[in-house]
DNA sequence: GTCTATAGCCTGATAGAC
DNA sequence: GTCTATCAGGCTATAGAC
């Protein structure tokens, strides 16, 4: 396998957090190259067009980082300790990562078939059978696909409202810490909303 | 008295969908000018610029969508099915409607802060006050902050996933229904996932 | 209020020197 | 591989006729 170019690795990685901020249509080769440190003719020695640029550096961006689920979901333990291991994950992995975060966000409002495509064959795909196991052992008749949507968006939607959470009533500063949003959604998971029967 | 609408309420009303399917910076003027059946430049009679159409178009889609919200949750009757009312409400207010679901995930995404702003005061704000009446008769000692974003990204996300559940495992055509969704909710809610003590 | 015409700027992409 | 220079096209917004 040759080894790409260096200036590649150097492009995506300046790419990646300008588009999570900006979106396509917000940033500028120009301003990628700026980013990089070379101007925006040379981009074309190493990507045919913007286009391109953009779905190398998504790819680049999911590559890889789901690959240690497995071992996660495997360690022999009670369903609710790898229930709890798995939203940890997710949260670790695409909630506290602002860039990662932003990137799906925006390709989830676009929805972009290739780009979806992309999405779902690093992410969603490679985890799918772990999870799908875990949540089988739910016993309320509840369907694994719709399950493993309701876990990831309740992950989710917690981090996307961040920019939002402070002018939302009932806000506290420690609510928008990690470890606080993650017990919440394991508690929650674990027993529901237990309302009184009144 | 059915009156003709104003060129004004025309404008707003063909901008929306088109901000919802390219985002902002995707729209040009002149896309907007042609939905409505006259040229860029008439549009400048009505607005001083492309930003203060987006925010009025904005302000006019997220306008009185929550109002009857009070009475829906006010009417005596348990909690679970209040719970199951709010749910509802959400799903036919903002997850089944197509334009306003993108045009929220596209505003959560840019998380401009005047935007932001009118988000919270048009939505979140005048709902939070009745449902937090509902979610503090949750006795799992969630946090009834915490608990509304869970139960609105709950919501949102199924409907937000939409372009890509067909590509998910373990995907049923039935799984799209919104019938479907809010009956997963309502029962993910209630119970949790009820996982197996082993 | 709407039109035509256009200014002024930014954009993706190319050509050719080094 | 990177640069400078540049092009063709798209954009917001304005000017002035009707």
């Amino acid at each position: 396998m040759p080894r790409q170019p260096k200036t590649y690795i150097k492009i995506l990685e300046a790419a990646l957090p300008l588009f999570a901020a900006y979106g396509y249509k917000g940033v500028a080769m120009r301003d990628i190259a700026r980013a990089v440190g070379i101007t925006a003719a040379a981009l074309y020695n190493h990507f045919p067009n913007k286009e391109q640029l953009h779905y190398k550096a998504l790819e680049y961006a999911f590559a890889q980082k789901v690959e240690h689920l497995s071992a996660i979901l495997a360690e022999t333990d009670t369903s609710q300790d790898r229930l709890s291991r798995f939203v940890l994950f997710w949260v670790e992995s695409f909630g506290d990562n602002v860039i990662i975060r932003s990137l799906l966000q925006r390709e989830m409002a676009d929805a972009d078939p290739a780009r979806m495509k992309l999405l779902v064959e690093h992410i969603y795909q490679p985890v799918f059978d772990d999870v799908a196991d875990l949540m089988k052992e739910a016993s309320g008749g509840l369907n694994p696909h719709l399950l493993f949507v309701s876990v990831i968006g309740l992950v989710m939607y917690h981090f996307e409202m961040s920019p939002l959470r402070k002018l939302i009533p009932g806000y506290l500063p420690e609510q928008d810490s990690s470890d606080h949003i993650t017990q919440h959604i394991i508690s929650l998971l674990k027993n529901g909303i237990l309302l009184d029967k009144s």
